[in-house]
DNA sequence: ACAGTATTTATCCAACGGGTTAATTACTCC
DNA sequence: GGAGTAATTAACCCGTTGGATAAATACTGT
């Protein structure tokens, strides 16, 4: 029964009898990874619960350390694959082809959108982070991975600043945090600051208004044009300047 | 022994014999909560152990009950505790006596500094955030407390754009959650930033650094003219610049 | 068709953890 | 100095939880 809802990973997919159930090693494996993301999203990792694991992977609990490992092994796969999954789509960015304040506000806006369709990464990092990354300095595949990323930054800074767009040279490394922090936060903390703001900060016109925010922030900064871009921001009528990135 | 460390709240200190013990019933609350805090902090909401924050505390499992209540009950008070003291610390900023670029700078300054100082404010604030506000929503006494600290930052732009240092009248909540998010999301994160940038982002260079890039980012975006700001940042060799604000 | 292996299930358990009960001790007030 | 109350202690309860063991079942190559 459940395993009708799974393809078989292996591309030869014999469409055999499931007479009583059929074996699925990658399946399974698959849908432990997917159980146990949502699992330690949901609830930390002191908060999660093995069976719950098992029980959403429509697996028995012996199958996470037979495919796996223990819970923190468990954990850390779960953390790798969230981060591979982002970078990878980072890299289908092409900002080398954009003029400099376009890649800014392409970045922006690829980083909120993603942040927002992967609430559970958020939670996975903000987890690692109540650890002090005491699983990902573990990891080797993860620390490979973030170089060409910030070359890339790197480069549109550089960019910016021979066209003359933008004034001033920041480091790549700084600027990426602060990308990443104007999204993270709000969407991270959003409710406690809904509870403490008396906004519900997550209402469609609230995130539009955010993301124009950010843009505008960040740009204006860059280039020292504020005011046409926060002017832009003050009416985000428009859904178009708030388009999907991915 | 162990109350000899605490004073008693009455007034009155007796000075008596201590022959066995002494009662000490706010002083024991005091005790608790501050455990309760560290204990929290350290290791989440499903993570903290009541037996480890009873131990810490110098007192007895059923103390905490006693005094405070569960341990849901416990993390609220704690939480309660938490921004109450935030927030009061910023009520003496006294933003309104400065020219408003200087009041922008302020708050960063103070922002970066209290997270600094108050690590913990930032680990309970992630947890709470993992538990969706859960707790914060039955709070009444939290609620109350930020609407004068968003108006005192709506009178800094206003004068601000008024005067004509700001080219742009941003909204104080969209402003101030910017400006706690570049402190909170470069601290809160600053262990696997660090891991996955290969950079000791807690190193001393590196905080300057990174006070200086934020409030060089936040002015000039503001004000419209960076590459003044952006410069000081770069070379952040006095520490006049990135004194302590409290 | 059969032996060997990979995958999955059905149970079990010892430690833990939040919370409670009941007894004990210090303090207060008369 | 003693009754009544507030604070504190010690011991226990019991559902939960991560993990382990061993048996069963599907699959593979021969």
């Amino acid at each position: 029964m459940r395993r009708e809802s799974t393809q078989r990973a292996t591309g030869l997919a014999k469409a055999k009898q499931n007479l009583k159930w059929q074996r699925d090693p990658e399946g399974m494996r698959l849908r432990i990874l997917e159980a146990a993301k949502q699992e330690f999203s949901a609830h930390g990792l002191a908060g999660a619960r093995v069976d719950r694991i098992a029980a959403k992977a429509g697996a028995n609990k012996r199958m996470l350390y037979y495919h796996v490992g223990n819970k923190d092994e468990l954990y850390l796969a779960v953390l790798e694959g969230a981060y591979d999954k982002i970078r990878s789509e980072e890299r289908g960015l092409d900002l080398e082809h954009l003029d400099p304040p376009e890649a800014i506000r392409r970045l922006i806006e690829f980083t909120w959108n993603y942040f927002l369709r992967n609430p559970e990464f958020l939670s996975l990092l903000q987890t690692e982070n109540l650890a002090r990354a005491k699983h990902l300095k573990r990891s080797t595949k993860v620390k490979s991975m973030h170089s060409p990323f910030v070359e890339m930054i790197r480069t549109v800074v550089r960019r910016g600043v021979d066209s003359g767009d933008f004034q001033v040279a920041v480091d790549p490394v700084q600027l990426y945090i602060s990308i990443a922090a104007l999204s993270f936060f709000y969407l991270s903390n959003s409710a406690t600051l809904s509870v403490i703001f008396g906004r519900d900060l997550l209402a469609k016109d609230a995130k539009d208004e955010r993301l124009a925010h950010m843009v505008g922030l960040v740009v204006a900064a860059l280039t020292g044009r504020s005011a046409a871009l926060f002017e832009i921001a003050k009416a985000p009528k428009s859904r178009a300047a708030v388009a999907q990135t991915v």
